[in-house]
DNA sequence: TTCTATGCAAACAATTTGCATGTCG
DNA sequence: CGACATGCAAATTGTTTGCATAGAA
């Protein structure tokens, strides 16, 4: 099969560009740490193995990462990038306890047939879509816990 | 009926704060623009009535607005914040066309039914979600217009 | 050797904050 | 009066970019 790190080799070569220890390390630490990172903890992440790596060098990886469809970027409203990976997982939408901060991927085949029902009443073609869900994991409600919430 | 003005003048009044002629104009300017508007343009508009407002102050007073349940802070993922009325307006999602840039408010029970499922299959209990629908609006289809897309 | 990549620091853009002064209640 | 608000500029935060040097192909 396929690994993500072919994906990514085939990228650097097919557009002329390099694979650089960098940039190996960066795509190792975020392909090994499944959740949704940020550019910050990401940097940490990668310092912790090698301290010489820059900040920029890991936003430059990022872009790049994104570009060749290994990364996708997305934003949870609170004005920091996260960046989760994309190959080889498929769409989903987002269900985030505002308590604990748990992410959870969900996917609902039926409610991505009536958003394309809907854009198509509009006259729209999709080509792609983010949804959001925000609410209190069972777990949490049970503990009572609360957290300031996230800009909604 | 009471007015935005009044739910502000009870919020201003709740929490000891006071009414100023900036903030009046602020609020004035912004239930009067309709749209999703970002801080720079909303204070463009208000320097066109009085040049002596400071950017900070509307920034200040946008964030009393989200406070006071006037106003609600969307993110289409382009980095910078756009504000939207939210009194006397009910829920709505987005549906973007990434040619024109058009903002279709849209809103869909069954899908807004189906959010509810999902999350108490997991667990969760929701207390609101965002969704946003990117696609090409029919016009744009037939003009065959082009527009480098937001990031995703 | 010839480009591309890197690290660093400076540059940027959006937003926030400190402070002296002005003003609502 | 006295607490809160304002304008301004400086400070922050997240991210990008210019440049001289290092390194992959």
């Amino acid at each position: 099969m396929k690994q993500a790190i072919d994906v990514f080799h085939e990228y650097i070569a097919r557009n002329g560009l390099k694979v650089t220890p960098q940039r190996m390390l960066i795509v190792e630490v975020f392909m090994g740490a499944g959740g949704h990172l940020t550019t910050e903890e990401l940097y940490e992440r990668v310092k912790a193995t090698d301290p010489s790596v820059g900040q920029a060098t890991v936003y430059r990886t990022m872009k790049l990462l994104c570009d060749s469809g290994l990364a996708k970027e997305v934003h949870f409203g609170d004005g920091v990038a996260r960046y989760e990976q994309k190959y080889g997982s498929k769409h989903h939408d987002h269900l985030i306890c505002e308590a604990c901060g748990e992410n959870i991927e969900v996917l609902d085949d039926e409610i991505e047939r009536l958003q394309e029902d809907l854009a198509r009443r509009h006259g729209y073609v999709l080509t792609s879509h983010r949804m959001y869900l925000f609410g209190v994991c069972g777990k949490c409600r049970s503990d009572g816990k609360r957290r300031p919430a996230r800009e909604d």
